[in-house]
RNA sequence: GGGCGAAUGGCGGAACUGGUAGACGCGCACGACUCAAAAUCGUGUUUCGCAAGAAGUGAGAGUUCGAUUCUCUCUUCGCCCA
């Protein structure tokens, strides 16, 4: 039999203008039907997808496409996250403005994704550069600024002494800027925020309603936000006129009889008083030189400055401690300022140890004695309180928490306190590729919102970006503006690139509406989202900011009764490809490797040895990298998906190897092979079935199939798949109605629409099987399995099978276990103490 | 240091609520076709053993008739936070 072989390129090709031209996937609100809305996290356009999109929308659209034919009204949208940094760092590189090279990008990478074969509905097409949409954008900033949930304040920023320009923490090595090798300083600017601790509470209790996120990123943004419960704790000031008072925080008011000193933040109110003192002044830009993470100040050596003040301990008035700025307290966090108990805080040890202050211990560990003392390093495990005068003796911290508390209220010297982590979020970058933010300001330098009729605040275009300083800020006819006469300048930092995904899902619901972000009624219809796909790495902010957003759009808004925008949440792992160097120990691509014999050479030189590394994540500086597109070209649309889903759980890291990729290509070359054995068996046309194997089998296909599509267990998919074609390769042999093998057969074409639908769609179209495109309902009575294999075990070990009816009683089976020849032996001389028996499944002797 | 998770053949991974460990794929070996190779098809493939059989899911214990699955201790690795 000479067969056909199957021509990917020609059938791709004519399956995607096909459901293109019938717009198969154009949905609009359809009350008479259940909506699924479907999103994967929508892509920065870099120039080129890599197999990280290739994953993801492939594990959307096999969900998109399953929930289609299971009757849902599925939207299954894409767009753009355009605005950023990369597309200003290329501007500069290859002198062209940022948004020629935006454009390009996109329209390079929605052809690649085209070529995928995706269920996207691409009249719903949105890009967040594009003043349509951050018009909208910029009216949401000022709906949250006059709900008094926009504010400035003077932040820290990473500055550039050289660039003349603000970092991103990820711009700073090694405490260096990464374009001009300067020294990072800290400055302070006055910036944009939303208050989103104003949320802390709803944000960290809704996440307990969240039952199809994975636990994983719940623990993760629980942490983030961080409730701490504890106390503030007022502290006297006796020796000064101006001061009378310290506030602190702290999660330990037990150990406050081990305090020995009291550390501010050198942007603490106290610090107005010594902003004329020289040694201050130094120490304040000493600080400033160390980055302005949180691990940078953790990890940098503790400094302090010490004042004349002198601060009383609120629980023995005869313990007087030193008042120090200290390098790690940070503003942001409790009141900025912190007591000091070295004995069982490893900061507050170290910094004790540099200014050679009192080490008092106060916490013993419980198998130790009263005289026990800490020397070089605290101890902050559980404990008993000693020397601590009313709290000695108390199991430490649950106890002697909640006892230094009741006393500190008692007292009036302090009070409980629940404390979050979370800190508000500043929206300002000093960037010129961004959402502008819509104010201006007067005179007088106060802000004032742009009057809406002039939104949208559109990017002025540049055609050349400076490589100093914020490019918007040197446009003085943009900056400069006359209203009613009046003259004004503009606010010149634009939105952080999160704001912009924070809201997208919304705008997808109603991308055309003019007059609002989205429209209500289609919210109401579409929202939440069902099924958000996306990387793990965006557990944290993205997730967090989009949930703020909606937070604060229904926030005095009884209309907007949404309060999560994603019921639920699948967070797939990355693609990896092992690692190549040569002997010079330089990386080198797959692509410049050659096999032979097993063994791996350089392409251009065979006799040099390549030394094969770990399977890493594919980037860049490693160079293990594989174009999708390149894939698609050579193998097809369907065989990479084919080939992404099937190696790993979608939750898990999987290694791309050209050994699968080519082994899912020919698995589609040998399901080809297999439709057009089946397509003769059509012809033929039988009178009489020989028996009803297939119909059997093809039941227990779509519970699986069906089970691990609902469970995400698409790697499973695939191996049924493979269980699949081998059968039928066997079965098909025999002889069986046309009505039987059509039945059969369109039922399990259809459970591959979603995984390789152009294959699927021309299978159905060749056979001219008419189907309504509904996913198969499988029939229970079907699946029951009259004989079984019943496990014989003796002492809990499996000694034998025996075929029996699923009903057949323990008598039975035991009869017929003692007939066995190869069983009857373990029973001789031996009498049998006890039998366990497992209705349909085994027996157990002990003997 | 704290939190979360994982560990199964040469490799990626299956095993439903405790009940036949290793489905399916890769790789490898052998065979068929061929003058030969590639492609394709077939057979085999946890380890030890000629075999009967024995051992076996990171290590050690426990619960149970029976544990990859449940409990405890430990080791290693990954991720997040510091």
């Amino acid at each position: 039999m000479n067969k056909e072989r199957y021509n990917f390129k020609i059938i791709e090709e004519k399956w995607q203008k096909i459901w293109e031209d019938k717009k198969l996937f154009t949905v609009r609100v359809d009350k008479n039907k259940k909506k699924f809305y479907c999103l994967e996290m929508f892509p920065y356009p870099s120039g080129k997808i890599h197999m990280g999109h290739v994953r993801n929308y492939t594990i959307g659209d096999v969900l998109a496409r399953f929930k289609r034919l299971q009757g849902y009204n599925v939207l299954h949208p894409m767009g753009w996250d355009s605005f950023g940094m990369p597309a200003e760092n290329a501007a500069r590189q290859n002198n062209l403005d940022p948004k020629t090279w935006t454009e390009k990008n996109i329209s390079n990478m929605k052809s690649q994704l085209k070529k995928l074969g995706l269920s996207i509905d691409w009249d719903r097409e949105i890009s967040t550069c594009n003043p349509e949409y951050y018009k909208h954008q910029q009216e949401f900033f000022l709906e949250l600024y006059d709900k008094g949930l926009v504010y400035r304040k003077d932040k820290y920023v990473n500055w550039d002494p050289v660039d003349q320009t603000v970092l991103a923490n990820e711009q700073v090595i090694d405490g260096k800027g990464w374009r001009s090798g300067a020294p990072v300083e800290r400055k302070k600017l006055n910036q944009w925020f939303f208050n989103i601790t104003k949320f802390s509470k709803e944000l960290l209790e809704n996440l307990d309603t969240l039952d199809e996120w994975p636990n994983k990123v719940k623990v993760m943004q629980k942490n983030w936000i961080g409730k701490s419960f504890g106390c503030e704790v007022n502290f006297k000031i006796d020796n000064s006129e101006d001061i009378k008072e310290i506030k602190c925080f702290t999660t330990r008011p037990d150990t406050l009889f081990g305090m020995s000193f009291l550390a501010l933040s050198v942007d603490h109110p106290i610090s107005k008083v010594y902003e004329n003192d020289k040694d201050f002044i130094k120490f304040k830009k000493q600080c400033s030189t160390t980055g302005t993470t949180e691990e940078a100040i953790a990890s940098a050596e503790k400094l302090g400055f010490k004042t004349n003040l002198e601060a009383v301990n609120p629980l023995d008035e005869k313990i007087k401690v030193p008042v120090y700025f200290a390098n790690f307290v940070l503003m942001d966090y409790g009141f900025g300022a912190v007591f000091g108990c070295p004995g069982h805080d490893q900061r507050d040890l170290d910094f004790a140890l540099k200014y050679s202050l009192k080490i008092k211990t106060v916490v013993k560990p419980h198998n130790e004695n009263d005289d026990f003392k800490v020397t070089k390093e605290a101890f902050t495990g559980p404990g008993n309180i000693i020397n601590s005068s009313f709290l000695n003796g108390l199991k430490s911290p649950e106890d002697s928490i909640i006892k230094s508390i009741e006393y500190l209220e008692k007292n009036n010297l302090g009070k409980k306190k629940i404390n979050f982590r979370l800190k508000d979020w500043g929206v300002s970058r000093q960037r010129y590729w961004g959402c502008p933010i819509p104010i201006i300001y007067d005179k007088k330098g106060n802000p004032k919102k742009v009057p809406k009729e002039l939104l949208p605040v559109e990017l002025p275009d540049v055609e050349k970006l400076s490589s100093t300083g914020n490019p918007l800020d040197q446009l003085n006819n943009w900056k400069l503006i006359q209203i009613d006469g009046n003259e004004y300048t503009r606010e010149t930092d634009t939105l952080d690139t999160f704001v912009d995904s924070s809201w997208y899902f919304l705008r997808f619901c109603s991308p055309k509406e003019s007059k609002y972000g989205f429209n209500e009624e289609d919210i109401k219809y579409w929202m939440p989202v069902d099924q958000y796909i996306g990387g793990v790495e965006h557990a944290i902010l993205h997730l967090l900011y989009s949930r703020f957003f909606m937070l604060a759009l229904s926030y005095e808004n009884k209309n907007m009764n949404i309060k999560e925008p994603f019921k639920g949440l699948f967070t797939q792992g990355m693609v990896c490809h092992e690692t190549y160097k040569n002997e010079n120990n330089q990386w080198l691509s797959p692509d410049e490797i050659i096999t032979l014999e097993g063994q791996k050479f350089e392409k251009d030189n065979k006799s040099k040895k390549v030394i094969v590394g770990p399977s890493e994540s594919m980037s860049k500086s490693k160079k293990n990298i594989i174009d999708p597109e390149y894939i698609i070209n050579n193998f097809g649309a369907d065989s990479a998906r084919l080939f992404i889903l099937s190696d790993s759980p979608p939750e898990k890291d999987v290694q791309w190897s050209d050994e699968g990729i080519s082994s899912s290509y020919k698995f589609i070359q040998k399901l080809w092979q297999l439709d057009q054995k089946i397509s003769e068996e059509i012809i033929k046309d039988h009178k009489k079935n020989v028996d009803d194997k297939i119909t059997k089998y093809t039941n227990k296909f779509l519970k699986r199939m069906t089970e691990n599509l609902i469970s995400f267990s698409y790697n499973k998919l695939i191996a049924n798949l493979h269980e699949m074609y081998s059968f039928l390769n066997q079965e098909i042999k025999k002889i069986y109605t046309k009505k039987t093998i059509v039945e059969n057969y369109s039922k399990i074409l259809i459970t591959m629409m979603p995984i390789i639908p152009h294959f699927a769609y021309e299978c159905i179209r060749k056979n001219n099987i008419k189907i309504d495109e509904i996913w198969p309902r499988y029939d229970e009575k079907m699946l029951i399995e009259e004989n079984i294999n019943f496990v014989v075990q003796i002492n809990g070990k499996k000694r034998g099978l025996i075929a029996a009816s699923k009903d057949v009683h323990e008598e039975n089976l035991i009869e017929l276990v003692q007939k066995d020849n190869t069983l009857n032996k373990y029973f001789e001389n031996q009498k049998i103490k006890r039998k366990i028996f497992v209705k349909g499944k085994l027996i157990n002797f002990i003997l």
